[in-house]
DNA sequence: CATGAATGAGACTTCATTCAT
DNA sequence: TATGAATGAAGTCTCATTCAT
């Protein structure tokens, strides 16, 4: 029944409202390595470096630090990629550009690893998978359609069907992502990702290209 | 003279080397619909029809089942896709259309969860990344660089670096396959996945496209 | 994840329909001693015999487990009580002393620990409690009921309202009961039950006897 | 110049010391519906309106408060009892009386439960059991044999055993407050427990007469 | 060969207790 | 004095694995 005295008493003096934080990142950091069965909570509490209990203290159970993980940083992120969508300053190509170059960024930070967590746990999660697709995908789609719309009405891009074009510019991005959160460690001879989003870039604007008219 | 009760004459008359298939059929199909960790060997055997110790007369784990899932059947399948991809009596963008339709048609197979099980499961199957990493994406990275090489010499394509153009021409193909065995339940106007890849082709065709020269 | 191999060869020759009862045994033994809550699942299994996980192959959970062990003998005592109380062979003052008696007799037999259960319990589980209202509280209130009626029809007991007198006849023998489940042990100098209840009968049919009217 | 935070400025206005009364009503109140193991201090310290910590200002541990809960209101009231009793000025048969309708008064209040905790726990906590015993039941037991023997005396009843009569005089009305205290709420149609003790009294005092002898 | 009852390590979760504020 | 965030021991329950039949 008794608990004998604990021995860190330098981890109350955090602010503790930073706690929900380091918790979120620590589960997202195990959850990408190992995901969601495998990660064991006392493992999210060593690396955040809190007890066990304190994880129960903000979130009421596993499954609810897994959404939280999964939808907190998404919808900010999502936003800023909109807000640089849609400000209209620059042609469209250049939107696109900065839009994937912004997903490739995203590799090198924790957040790249939730499309791989989504797309593993969705048949678990019926709820978060509905968000995910809603809110993420959906959006996401919407606003690149708005890009190519934009595009076309410009003159940048022939005259596509941009709900069928919308997969093709992301494609080569989310795979590099997967990649990037799963298989990469084991592989080779890793090509540059930068190079090859560029190449992408370089094919599609040809490909998307309006079509020459000569006089 | 009574005879002696035997409960199950049906299923031991099958022949007995269709079992492992029918164990790792039963076990796919589970592995796809809830990830390797929440997937019950209880569940594997009735599935497959079998008592719970059947399935340790062929695999000595669940780890090694897994792997047999995830093994089986790749290679077969990409020596098929190798054989039509090497026979030059097509052009490559035949070829390459051809390829990619059939990796459109694996969708409706279970062999298509493979790719989502092992980009889940890569961090706590090493073994089974590198395997994976080799035989099956490299393996792929070159056929299709083989394909695009043809393409170059014979003036299909313009001359671009190979090595970055394959992650153009398969991303939208994997995603559709990964989406399918994830998402795609919860989504809800699904567009038509032959429609996008044939879109695709048409971008990519006309992006890899020689490079028009005017006298 | 892999289990070490286990060292009871010995325990599964026992016959499987018994593990149920032996499972139920343990565990009826361990709440009287402790309570619900304070009876792990690990000493339950202990004293049956088995292994920890057992239990969870005859008993969803605890709480079950607890449900069964109120409920499995309680219906067939009481409808061994029914049916001597319905034997109309004897007069009521037997029948009751032998019910009485019988209830005494209980004391010494581990099923006189769930009167206390229930008592302690009933606030946790309500549907429980209902059922114990229900089926034996009310049941054994009716068949006390019969006795006396019988009784007063026959001239043994005065006119007195049955109702009202079920409580006074069975109060002494429950009370000896919870006593003997709870606080015997503490007790200095116990008195004998059979010597209070004896005493009980002879007051009570005393208080109970026709009024005595002199011509 | 702003004044410093000052948050509950009202909770220590009390006096500080109705503080432990304040935690052993409500921790009273809370066992009697759950039982000590299934009551959580955190639900004790809200029902107080105290913080959770302050309990252990003022009780070492749980079983501390248990005690404290059990042995504080018992005394006074059986004090009480205690010179009701002794005083000498009425019969015997009103003293019973009196006694027996102030145990079925005490019903009403939260007192009324710690008989079934007791009975409980006695288990899990013998030094308490020991404390009921002999502070209690012992001193109660004596209580009421003294008034048995005054009646006895004073020819209200005729020369019985009081050690063995005393259970029978206490019974119904220990059973009215463990009824009262765990399955009343689960019962149909309660019987009114004052009819049942006048009852019982009637009963009783006829069963404990003094035989008529006629000359 | 095949079975499924039995096992026990291990994971999630709760909550009594502590202590910095 | 009072608080409540933090802790970690301990309990329930699951499920991969074994083995007697």
């Amino acid at each position: 029944m008794p608990v004998p005295p604990s021995k860190h008493p330098a981890r109350r003096a955090r602010r503790k409202d930073v706690r929900p934080s380091e918790i979120r990142e620590a589960a997202l950091a195990l959850f990408s390595e190992r995901g969601f069965a495998a990660t064991r909570l006392d493992d999210v509490a060593e690396r955040a470096g809190v007890g066990k209990g304190t994880i129960y203290l903000y979130f009421p159970n596993k499954e609810a630090l897994f959404r939280a993980v999964v939808r907190h940083d998404l919808l900010p992120n999502l936003e800023a990629l909109e807000s640089v969508a849609d400000s209209e300053s620059t042609s469209a190509t250049t939107t696109l550009r900065t839009i994937l170059f912004a997903l490739l960024a995203a590799c090198d930070r924790p957040i790249s690893a939730i499309p791989k967590l989504v797309i593993a746990e969705a048949g678990n999660f019926p709820a978060l998978a509905r968000f995910y697709v809603e809110e993420v995908t959906a959006r996401g789609r919407r606003l690149i359609e708005r890009v190519l719309r934009r595009g076309i009405e410009q003159g940048e891009f022939r005259s596509v069907d941009v709900t069928l074009t919308v997969p093709l510019v992301v494609a080569p991005a989310l795979m590099l992502m997967l990649w990037n959160a799963s298989l990469r460690p084991y592989a080779q001879a890793p090509v540059d990702p930068a190079k090859v989003l560029e190449h992408h870039l370089d094919v599609l604007f040809r490909g998307l290209a309006p079509i020459q008219t000569y006089p």
